[in-house]
DNA sequence: ACTCGGATTGTAATCGTTTACATACCTAAC
DNA sequence: GTTAGGTATGTAAACGATTACAATCCGAGT
């Protein structure tokens, strides 16, 4: 049933290291012999098993994608990114889905210890940083999107800082002055990040920001919508609202279109992420884009030096976001 | 460096045989001998190397998916509910996505002879049928979503068929007569299922279906936009689509819109897949549900029968699709 | 005290490759 | 015709676990 080097070795009258060399480098190899070898194969319709080569090389050629939500349209492109330049490159990819879930997605650093995956780029770090700190020290990591804080773990991110930052400006600049943010949760770094480039560009500007038009979501159209109708209940309403995602700054519109109100003339509204949908959305969102596709390549060829042990010069790469300008932001 | 079961087994004073059933077979172990290994394990910090055992094993306890477009949230709901199942089997996903490219989709069937992947699940079939079936011989292998047409490969879907057909009946009733459609790529089964179901309903209710009025799309927003221009190009409108994603229904619409007619007062979509964005969109869109996340499920659920021959009663199973009626869709 | 038999443990073969090392081959130069 | 020296092949030891089989232990029954 199942064929193996010893049949193919059997077969062409040689040595299994002979056959073994004929797949892995033929430029040793006699050329007719080659073909007696390659003619065997072919015949028996033989397959090198990967595990066997792999036990033996001690290399699985296949890297841990780890995810908060795979259905996020954000993560997924981040992973095609990611998968693009690994398949380029020979490798294959272990999906790891979290469903947003810390034990989950500690339990997936197992994974790499036991040897069956050669290295792992994570989109989520909820768990305890030391924790990945020591995975990190004897195995190849990278972070996407995320980061930790006083880590020298290699990142690539954009900088969430001034893209929050930017944003609010952009705000600010259209003489917006009472202005809410709707804040990611806040147990996530890139959360405080956005959340704390909202508080820069108001400082900057000097404007105070009113505490109660600071409210935690959770990156969720439902989330958006909820806690905008917040501010309708509370009866404390801003001329403008800064979404740390395009799902919130959904929610939010949604919510303001249900009181009859209309965006952008009577509320602003701008968000993060810049999904596919963004633009179809109407009014069409303003929003900072972020290059999901190319962090996910740069984190991937990030990860390829590590595994390779080459040098890795700058070990955060920033990449660049955008403001995008469309149709949800007007001016006071 | 690397610490194996030797190590363990010299620092417990047992042999390497008792430390794996230890890890294996507890119960045939005395425990005060457990005890010792489990803390030498312990003070080791010790792993199992999986790929080794994967080879004694002749298993990986990996299943191999293989996806057309991991961006398409449609298809990443499919796979989250064939993680789900797998993890709580105990198996890992191994993600092949083609970016709708044949060559890489017959690519990924190797992963399966070269053993990397103990069964597989298909969320395409574009290649050739005959490769599909000669691999789905010798190794377990599930299609979802899709299906090859005179094939005895377990499947899982909905039936496009009667769903195409309904949805079609649903225009008509409410007193449509001239009824566009617009399909999906046609070398895909599913897309010829749908428009398949879209001429029965015709047929049934003695309408004449316009040519012209059916177009073939690709599924996407772009797709829809362009061929809605072109119905009004050639100034043939019909008084409601039906569009074989909600992706195209959208683009039809918001071609629609830009003409500045209004949906569905002046023309009615509708839509298939009901995506999440599809009830957020405006007008929301009336569509035919797919349950992707059980499509997902179940094809999981069924590979694992194979995986382990079990016997599998129904090899293809039908999952309910849905009607949901929002506000794209009018009367005449 | 001695056996017997089940419960534990140990020894060594095995999974299917790769590869260090040894050996055989072959050509060219003398 | 020898031989040096590279080239091509073969032999067998890894890789790190699992497991069939053999060996040992231990308590109960006599």
């Amino acid at each position: 049933m199942m064929v193996g080097i010893v049949d193919v070795a059997k077969k062409a009258n040689v040595s299994t290291a002979t056959v073994s060399r004929v797949l892995t480098k033929p430029e040793t190899v006699r050329e007719t012999t080659t073909e007696k070898v390659l003619k065997a194969i072919e015949a028996l319709n033989y397959q090198p098993n990967l595990i066997a080569r792999q036990l033996r090389r001690l290399e699985t050629k296949t890297i841990l994608v780890v995810v908060p939500d795979i259905t996020n349209p954000f993560f997924s492109k981040v992973l095609r990114g990611i998968e693009a330049v690994a398949v380029a490159k020979g490798y294959q990819v272990l999906l790891g889905d979290t469903g947003n879930d810390v034990e989950r997605e500690k339990g997936y650093l197992n994974i790499l210890q036991q040897k069956k995956a050669d290295g792992m780029v994570l989109l989520t770090a909820r768990m305890d940083a030391a924790a990945v700190e020591e995975v990190a020290r004897s195995f190849p990591v990278v972070l996407a999107c995320e980061y930790i804080e006083g880590s020298r773990i290699p990142t690539v991110s954009i900088d969430n800082i001034s893209g929050a930052r930017k944003a609010t400006e952009y705000l600010i600049d259209l003489g917006h002055e009472r202005i809410g943010c709707i804040t990611g949760p806040l147990d996530i770094v890139l959360s405080r990040d956005r959340l704390k480039g909202f508080y820069q560009a108001m400082a900057r500007k000097n404007l105070i920001v009113d505490p109660v038009l600071v409210q935690e979501g959770d990156f969720s159209f439902d989330s958006g919508f909820n806690l905008m109708m917040k501010f309708f209940a509370l009866g404390q309403l801003p001329t403008a609202i800064f979404a740390a995602s395009d799902d919130m700054a959904m929610g939010v519109i949604k919510a303001i279109k249900s009181k009859d109100l209309k965006v952008p003339e009577d509320i602003s509204v701008l968000g993060f992420d810049d999904l596919k949908f963004s633009s179809i959305f109407e009014p069409a969102l303003t929003t900072i884009a972020q290059p999901a596709f190319e962090i996910g390549e740069n984190a991937m060829e990030l990860l390829m030096k590590l595994i390779h042990k080459e040098e890795v010069k700058r070990e955060q790469i920033i990449l660049a976001d955008q403001l995008v300008v469309r149709e949800s932001v007007g001016t006071i």
